[in-house]
RNA sequence: GGCCCGUUCGUCUAGGGGUUAGGACGCGUCCCUUUCACGGACGAAACACGGGUUCGAUUCCCGUACGGGCUACCA
């Protein structure tokens, strides 16, 4: 019988998580949610010097906010596998009694060079032209450890809690096989392999055997995490198979990585000119917070439906998904092998299609509150209204307001451009005309206001409309017309048309 | 440098031994439009290169180039 889907997302609380890091859980989560098994945070903070505060409620608010819960774990209501703080495992001893048990079976030993001397070891090897100085099966015969040292004064220094690392005993020379369930069987020979420090001289475990450890005790299955991870995978299938678990291992998952849109490598939070995470992060290191996609306007799905977009495909060409369309087909098989370049412009693309699925009355709450703020009172159905008609021209809420302020605000500057093209004698005398008529329009309304404006060119002569609408709304582009009008109302409406007669001066 | 992974339009990608190599973002043109936009139509735009294997390779294999990752008592 095939094993219950457990997966984890196992960030270390060292800052906020950004978007790579949001769509490592995303995957963990579809997958989970697709095989209906249980999706885990764990947090692996083995790493006292690099703690930051605030970053572990970070963490669980992203997830909340982009609506990716995981069922179990710091934050989530613990679990039947707690605690899921790595920091509070150790006090349990689970991590030295996996140590002592490869010690015991002579896959891992004591090691009790200190920092200058490794220093020391890797300028002897650049010394010697060894571009990549590694502890290993080589040079571990020059080092200070159990292996090397006579059994009495391992014993006397154990004894005299010496400072200490336990490290994994790498064989010299053997080929390391395992398969990816993305990207297919990867072979490399242990030579490449150092001795990894397991348990750290604060007695820490390193990573590379916590993870595994909780992955053995938290019964995960799926172990789906970044490529960055691949290089010390050998490492890792190493220790399952001295602990004798290689039976228990977990399946393994690397992802793609997401790159810069230009540029290369990694996205970094630094240089980037779109935001990197979920929500705004301050690190209290750094004196600027980072802006997160909640705060740059984005939905929550929007930015979930990028994501899982950047490195997975459902195989049609179906690309605006819900979170739960996407659970029901994910699969690491449509996962592909290469990283992908973000893009923020189809960022905001997908940005707008989620604003364009919304309802005019949900738009309209989103941006009462930037009225307010500009201390602009309009009842809700005037809002709804205009919603209504600027929606087509945005891509996120707050832009409402900088595309259609004139409709809150008589404009006091006019398009330069249409004025001075456009702005004479002869249509100031026009437009005086249209004003007339317009005082005697019964019915307000976008219709009315379309068939008077026609009636009105029999009569007169013809009207230039986008004049027309610079002198309403100061600037050339907009919903339409009629419309506008309509909403802005007949009083403030002729008022503006008035105002802009007697004060916008010609051109020339 | 070494090791590992990768390489289809500018970007995200579909496809896969014989296709007019498909879609999306962005870009351009046109249509609709008495303004504006939405919308619609169309277009430019890709299989990194060289060797194999094969009747036939973009697809499979090997090199090269390029890109990325890793190379800590960090994860």
């Amino acid at each position: 019988m095939e094993k219950r889907v457990r997966v984890r997302f196992a960030p270390s609380p060292t800052g906020g998580l950004h978007m790579g890091g949001v769509r490592t859980a995303l995957f963990n989560y579809l997958f989970a949610k697709k095989h209906n098994g249980d999706f885990i945070l764990r947090i692996e903070d083995t790493d006292q010097t690099r703690f930051v505060a605030g970053a572990e409620e970070y963490i669980v608010n992203a997830l909340k906010w982009c609506g990716i819960p995981p069922n179990e774990g710091v934050g989530f209501g613990d679990g039947p596998h707690k605690p899921y703080r790595q920091s509070e495992r150790k006090e349990l001893g689970i991590y030295k009694r996996y140590a002592e048990k490869l010690i015991a079976s002579g896959h891992a030993y004591y090691a009790f060079d200190t920092n200058a001397e490794l220093e020391e070891m890797r300028k002897r090897m650049e010394a010697a032209k060894v571009v990549a100085p590694q502890y290993n099966a080589v040079t571990r015969q020059n080092m200070r450890n159990s292996l090397t040292l006579p059994e009495e004064e391992v014993k006397k220094l154990l004894d005299a809690n010496a400072p200490h690392v336990v490290r994994l005993k790498v064989p010299r020379n053997e080929e390391i096989r395992f398969e990816d369930i993305i990207r297919g069987w990867v072979t490399v020979n242990s030579s490449q392999v150092d001795d990894k420090v397991l348990l750290k001289s604060d007695g820490m475990p390193t990573y590379h055997l916590a993870h595994i450890v909780d992955d053995i005790e938290m019964q995960i299955s799926h172990a789906v995490r970044g490529e960055e991870w691949l290089p010390s995978a050998p490492a890792h299938i190493l220790i399952y198979r001295y602990l004798g678990l290689e039976n228990q291992m977990p399946k393994l998952a690397h992802l793609p990585l997401i790159l810069n849109p230009d540029g290369n490598g990694k996205i970094s939070k630094r240089e980037a000119r779109f935001p990197v995470f979920p929500l705004s992060w301050k690190d209290p290191r750094e004196n600027a917070p980072f802006i997160g996609y909640k705060e740059s306007g984005y939905y929550s799905d929007a930015f979930i439906n990028i994501l899982a977009l950047l490195g997975w495909n459902p195989g049609d060409n179906k690309e605006i998904m819900s979170i739960e369309e996407m659970a029901a087909i994910f699969d690491f098989e449509r996962v592909s092998k290469s990283g992908a370049k973000f893009d923020p412009d189809k960022a905001k693309w997908f940005n707008q299609q989620y604003l364009r699925k919304q309802s005019d009355l949900d738009l309209a709450k989103e941006f009462m509150p930037v009225l307010i703020e500009k201390g602009i009172v309009k009842d809700e159905n005037f809002v709804v209204e205009f919603c209504k008609l600027v929606k087509e021209k945005v891509q996120f809420t707050h832009e409402f307001w900088e595309q259609g302020k004139y409709v809150f605000i008589a404009p006091k500057t006019f398009d330069e451009k249409v004025i001075s093209k456009k702005w004479n004698a002869t249509n100031k005398d026009l437009f005086n005309k249209l004003l007339t008529k317009f005082t005697t329009v019964a019915t307000w309304n976008s219709q009315t206001l379309h068939d008077e404006f026609a009636n009105a060119q029999n009569e007169i002569g013809k009207l230039d409309m986008q004049l027309l609408r610079v002198l309403i709304t100061g600037v050339a582009g907009g919903p339409q017309l009629f419309d506008l009008l309509a909403l802005i109302g007949k009083d403030e409406s002729l008022n503006r048309l008035n105002h802009a007669i007697n004060s916008i001066p010609f051109a020339n």
